[in-house]
DNA sequence: CGTTTATTTGTAATCGATTACATTTTTCTT
DNA sequence: AAGAAAAATGTAATCGATTACAAATAAACG
């Protein structure tokens, strides 16, 4: 494996100048940037990343924490800030901590002894609500999950606007006993749930909740729960897609139809929404763009350390479809 | 941040001796190891990796080159390497190489650049033939596909009998125009074709086939122009997740009901299979397992460089639904 | 108990780059 | 053309661990 001395004896110069020139640092002459380059392409050179790391002190990796990358939430985003990562010549490590404080610690922590130039995390509800950002040595940017509260920077979807918008719509269709079911584990729950209970007052409305672990198979149950008790909620809303894939399979086993028997809604524009019966009104997220955007307050902070906190917020997008068309009047 | 020297003085040892402990090498006294412990526990000390690498030449680092992560079998794949990754403490650094031969050698080369301990791929069909073992400095398991000729440690699905298996099934239902599209990038199609193929000449029927690219759109489009020739199929099968997406959506729009007015099967078990219509009848992978055994093998490989070459075979499950459900005779 | 052998412990070289600082070369002024 | 200033280049220190080798200590043996 060849190194930079044997570059630098090969170009004829020294080896500050080949990482010079290998670094695109100015001042050096046109005539031995070209030697150096001559002799790198020559003997196939490729800087030892770790000889590089150390002396350089910076990795130029970035640490992605989510609560599992099968969630399709998470896997677009991770997409997205890889894409991003690659064209900056960074590298991305990934971790599940499934909605585990602990294991978020212990991810923090790796990322401390990886030095990491910063890392994007999606946190539990107890991770978020003791987050300082004083607390790390490297920039964090939250991603999905942030309150009111927290002082720093982030990028999410504006849960509460949305959710009041897909309950409204679903009161609009009306719908009036409308029952919304959300995940617990997480700050996008409660600030759906905020949407959703705001539409209902609204409108005068009773609300009808259920909160449960952000689970497939606890969605189902509690589906179950409320499509067995009288009288039946005219319609179901789940917070996220996990849930709603919760709900449709416990209306499947429930044998109702929707929107015949009873409406549904919910979060995530998933592959299959639109598949399933006459398709699902879903508040799609531009995954893509958090992913993105997240990735670009990153880079922007650890260009600029002292710049002020920001925070993005994307707009969700009502997608009609036929699991919440217009309730026949009785 | 303490180093190791800091470390040292303060347990009154010598560096040597703290490296010694906590790599856990033997021949230290438990004086020494005790003393060592509390200064690193008292210091909250870690050692700094990029220097760990550089002098050991090792990074506990592995790669993970997928064509798309948000293909739910890499999806799961991932998380399952990522698991055991972890579980060893190892790191994954992965790619998305979208098919495309040259970001595969282009994300191959940053593995060399990472000096990875291993490599686990899917390759794109151009760079699955040019496959050596030898043109690496690091061990690579293939994983889910790899063909008879190609010399190296894998991890596959045995598709051709899975592909046979399915199609019998669906011939014993009674269909015997069954059309297979299926996706020309990978070695899978290929090989989930020649199943096809075989059961349908042992059961003398003529084959039917669509050879697109795998991605929904193309499935898509292959699957609206067979639902428009005559005499229709009286079966589509997809050759993976992703076509089979396109195969649903397509007679959606064709509204075309399944298995009324024509049968519908495929590959990969995916959230919403059992969902539309009466369930879809699939090969479901085991992909957790996939992406562990490829690990393990992995750690193997690169604890014994010179083991001999092993392939793992692992077997399709055929789940029957709705969308397979026997034909009524005519 | 002195010698040999085995076990601990320490000292210093090493991994392969970046970069501070010193030196040389070039350019600019007058 | 001499001297000052600016630019280019080189030398050597440095990043923070691991580990080869040397030195010191302990155990084993006749």
């Amino acid at each position: 494996m060849a190194q930079i001395k044997d570059v630098a004896k090969q170009a004829g110069v020294s080896v500050a100048s080949v990482s010079r020139v290998l670094a695109g640092h100015a001042g050096v002459s046109e005539a031995i940037r070209q030697r150096v380059l001559e002799a790198v392409q020559a003997m196939d050179y490729r800087p030892d990343l770790a000889a590089k790391r150390l002396r350089s002190r910076r990795t130029d990796t970035i640490g992605l924490i989510v609560s599992d990358i099968r969630n399709p939430f998470f896997t677009e985003v991770s997409r997205a800030v890889e894409d991003m990562a690659y064209q900056n010549r960074m590298r991305v490590i990934l971790c599940n901590a499934d909605e585990d404080p602990e294991k978020e610690a212990l991810y923090l922590d790796l990322m401390r002894d990886e030095n990491v130039s910063g890392v994007i995390l999606s946190p539990s509800l107890p991770t978020l609500a003791r987050f300082r950002m004083s607390d790390y040595p490297f920039p964090v940017v939250l991603v999905d999950r942030c309150d009111r509260e927290t002082n720093a920077d982030a990028v999410v979807l504006d849960n509460v606007d949305s959710a009041y918008r897909l309950t409204t719509h679903l009161i609009e269709q009306g719908y009036q006993r409308i029952a919304f079911i959300y995940g617990t584990t997480s700050a996008t729950g409660r600030q759906r749930h905020e949407g959703y209970v705001t539409a209902m007052a609204t409108h005068g409305l009773e609300t009808l909740t259920q909160a449960v672990p952000a689970t497939v198979e606890a969605a189902r149950a509690a589906a179950g729960e409320l499509t067995r008790g009288r009288p039946l909620p005219e319609a179901l809303v789940g917070s996220n897609g996990l849930i709603l894939l919760g709900l449709v399979e416990a209306l499947r086993t429930a044998q109702l139809q929707f929107p015949e028997q009873i409406a549904l809604a919910g979060f995530d524009d998933l592959p299959w929404t639109r598949l399933v019966g006459s398709g699902i009104t879903v508040i799609a997220q531009p995954t893509y763009d958090i992913g993105q955007a997240a990735i670009e307050l990153l880079l922007q902070r650890i260009a600029h350390s002292s710049q002020s906190v920001r925070r993005v917020v994307l707009r969700g997008e009502l997608r009609e479809r036929g699991s919440s068309m217009r309730r026949s009047m009785k």
